[in-house]
DNA sequence: GCCAACGTTGGC
DNA sequence: GCCAACGTTGGC
C-alpha cells in the first residue's frame, strides 16, 4: 500500500530544485524521534509532499517519492559533522534516513498561508504540531493539495 | 532577528 | 519521576 508523507526541508540547505537536478538524495540529518519513527515506516514508492520550511513564503514545493527504505543515517557516525551523535555507533545506529526520488516541481508554490485556508487540510500536523519535519498525509489531504497545483 | 512551541537533558 | 534549563524548529 502506497503512503503519503510530507517531508520538510529548508531550501537554503537543500531544496527540490536540488533535488530535481539531483533525481535522487539521501534524507539525512532528521533527529526528531517521531520524524525518525515515521520514515522508518515508509515504504519505496510512498509520495512525498516536499515542503519548504525556513523560506519566505514557506510550502509545497513539489512532489517526490521514497526510492529507498530506512536505513542508519550515516552523518549521525560523523563527529566533524553537524548532525553527528556521540551516542550512535555503527553497531547500534539511533538515526535513519530514507532516499527520496524526484517527481516533479510544482507549477508555483502552495503557501502554507494558502494551504491554511483549505478546510479538507485543516486537520494536517503541519497546523496542528509545529515543528514535525516529517508527517503522513492522509489520502484526502493529498488530494486535495495535489488539485491545488494543478497538472 | 525575534520568539513561541516543544522536545530533550540532567540535577535532584 | 519531576521539572527547570536548554536547544532547536520554523513562522513571522
Amino acid at each position: 500500500m502506497v503512503r503519503r508523507w510530507l517531508m520538510k526541508s529548508e531550501p537554503e540547505v537543500f531544496s527540490i530544485d536540488d533535488l530535481a537536478r539531483l533525481k535522487t538524495s539521501g534524507w539525512d540529518g532528521v533527529r526528531n524521534y517521531q520524524a525518525r519513527n515515521y520514515m522508518k515506516d515508509m515504504r519505496v514508492g510512498d509520495e512525498v509532499l516536499f515542503y519548504h520550511s525556513n523560506a519566505a513564503p514557506p510550502g509545497v514545493a513539489g512532489l517526490a517519492e521514497v526510492s529507498r527504505a530506512a536505513y542508519p543515517d550515516p552523518t549521525q557516525f560523523d563527529p566533524a559533522g553537524g548532525h553527528h551523535d556521540p551516542k550512535a555507533a555503527p553497531e547500534r545506529p539511533i538515526w535513519y534516513q530514507v532516499d527520496v526520488r524526484f517527481r516533479r516541481k510544482f507549477a508555483r508554490l502552495l503557501t502554507l498561508d494558502e494551504l491554511r485556508g483549505v478546510a479538507a487540510l485543516a486537520d494536517m500536523p503541519l497546523f496542528r504540531r509545529s515543528r514535525l519535519s516529517v508527517q503522513p498525509v492522509t489520502a484526502e489531504q493529498f488530494r486535495a493539495i495535489l488539485a491545488l497545483a494543478g497538472r
